[in-house]
RNA sequence: GGUCCGUUCGUCUAGGGGUUAGGACGCCAGGUUUUCAUCCUGGUAACAGGGGUUCGAUUCCCCUACGGACUACCA
């Protein structure tokens, strides 16, 4: 095969793009980069009752923060536009009706509530309502009615569907890339809509029109679309066109519980599900992994271990080097329960590696934003609390201490450190931190050492007051690194007031 | 209900006819840090069940169970 690889990912805009969407768009870029080819972003929208404002903009952005490019789309003509459904609408009829000629679809005139009743007769014993060769002749079409009847109804303007004529006892024998061979009776199949009564095209048309006018050589798309697969191999037989390579993507499930991943599990299990926030035109709003913090890097990497893996022990890849390591072939076949620790675990990596600069200068940010002003040094605070921070948020967590002195104190820790000599004990740390000259953390710990050290007391006697004192909990960085960035006054005004406080 | 897809530690997974079934997350323990976290070391824990095929099956085949998707004039 010398042809240009092409791969589309495509949307549909009825609301946000969640995980396992971005997952699919990830896999199709990596695949479409690994072999060289194109990324074509391609909007779905035939369904005009379903389309949210906002939808498409959200995954374009969306796709720019996780930095996934694509080559084509609706705001790249790359020569193969219009790229957006509803704006190749007059596409589409024309190879609906060419399948009419072809004997391939037909027209039906059923009308939804004769299908609806249709379809509850059948539930109520327990049987399902197929439109098929097997009751074809039943219904109200133009395969039941005599040509001239259905064409006074098309002179009537009466509204019609166009159906796919499936052919009965037939096996199909499919081929997925990552499931291998599947074999279908055509006479399970049901005769789907191709066009619409309002004139737009259902999926299943617009779907292969435009993947074969876009020169799309491989689908990788979710394993929902399994079941359609049949339908779309017989679509590009009679339209007498090759058809792509197929790649059915297992779903992403939930962490705990049954079924697919679905917008509400963010909420109860408090991670997101989206890549962006977004917000319903009701005024419900849903986290997304970019305001709650997380590195699109961190994110992409944790998305592309989810139904894939290198083989190799490796788990931290940057984007080409997952576009190096990839291929469809180690794709998993079963769903994937997502798992909110990893995906942290995955954050944390990124954030420990990331360059301090640039994290110094996102932390003062959140100060701002916090209102906090302060002259002390941000790099180095953010160097000493960082590797106990997973998120930025993190960072202001262990280390506000620093710029807002406690105003309580941990009520165990206070039991436990603060005894009747405490206040003594802290009363000769202030004077020796008064006559430390080089106010620098070795020299305070050098001092206050040498000090315990000839009252021959136990460290922890000295230590966890000190600690508490300046933190308000027992817990945070090294207690003389803290003095030494408090500064001599601060520190002393500190102590001063756990001596009154709890002492 | 029907059609299709799937099933290795709790989770993500590697592996593949003969392995002490490997790694990661989580969890637990020990060490380091006289705090907490980090870090290091170790531990816990899996081939869904039943039939075949085979000298041998977790690996290949079949059945069952379980899970999932689809079953719209939605994508």
């Amino acid at each position: 095969m010398s042809q240009k690889v092409r791969v589309r990912f495509a949307p549909s805009p009825t609301g946000p793009l969640h995980i396992g969407g971005v997952r699919t768009a990830l896999f199709n870029y990596l695949f479409a980069k690994k072999h060289g080819g194109d990324f074509v972003l391609r909007i779905e929208d035939t369904d005009q009752t379903r389309y949210v404002e906002g939808a498409e903009e959200y995954i374009v952005e969306a796709l720019n923060w996780l930095n996934i490019p694509f080559d084509e789309g609706p705001h790249s003509d790359g020569g193969y536009g219009p790229y957006r459904q509803s704006e190749r609408k007059h596409l589409y009829k024309q190879y609906a009706d060419q399948l009419i000629a072809d004997g391939n679809a037909y027209y039906a005139f059923d009308t939804p509530e004769e299908l609806t009743a249709q379809r509850s007769a059948y539930e109520a014993e327990k049987k399902t309502f197929i439109y098929n060769w097997h009751n074809r002749q039943q219904l109200n079409n133009s395969l039941s009615l005599s040509s001239e009847e259905t064409a006074a109804k098309l002179e009537a303007g009466e509204k019609y569907v166009i159906r796919f004529k499936s052919p009965e006892n037939e096996t199909l024998h499919l081929n997925d890339v990552i499931r291998g061979d599947i074999k279908i009776d055509t006479n399970t199949l049901d005769d789907k809509v191709l066009f619409k009564s309002d004139g737009m095209p259902t999926y299943h048309l617009a779907n292969i029109v435009d993947d074969h006018l876009m020169d799309i050589t491989h689908v990788i798309r979710g394993e929902e679309w399994l079941p359609s697969l049949a339908l779309h191999y017989m679509l590009y037989r009679a339209f007498g066109w090759d058809a792509p390579q197929f790649a059915h993507l297992s779903l992403i499930l939930k962490p705990n519980g049954k079924g697919k991943l679905s917008k509400r599990d963010g909420d109860a299990g408090g991670f997101p599900v989206f890549p962006l926030e977004w917000k319903t035109p009701e005024g419900e709003s849903f986290a997304g992994y970019r305001e709650d913090g997380y590195l699109p890097e961190a994110v992409l990497n944790m998305l592309a271990f989810l139904g894939w893996n290198p083989g190799t022990e490796q788990e931290i890849f940057t984007l080409p080097e997952l576009v190096d390591a990839f291929s469809l072939e180690r794709v998993n076949r079963a769903g994937a329960k997502f798992d909110p620790d990893k995906s942290k675990w995955f954050q944390n990596q990124y954030l420990q590696e990331m360059d301090e600069v640039v994290l110094a200068t996102q932390f003062s940010a959140l100060l701002q934003e916090k209102g906090v002003k302060t002259q002390l040094p941000i790099s180095t605070i953010v160097s000493l609390v960082k590797e106990r921070a997973t998120f930025v948020s993190d960072i202001w967590d262990q280390a506000s201490f620093f710029f807002v002195a406690p105003d309580s104190y941990d009520e165990k820790a206070s039991k436990k450190a603060f005894k009747e000599d405490t206040p003594e004990i802290l009363t000769n740390v202030i004077d020796l931190l008064k006559n430390t000259d080089d106010f620098t953390g070795a020299a305070i710990s050098e001092n206050i050492k040498a000090w315990i050290t000839s009252q021959e007391m136990g460290f922890g006697k000295v230590m966890m007051p000190l600690r508490l004192a300046l933190v308000g909990s027992m817990s945070g960085p090294d207690v003389f690194e803290i003095s030494s960035l408090l500064g001599r006054e601060e520190t002393i005004q500190r102590i001063q007031k756990a001596i009154q406080t709890i002492g």
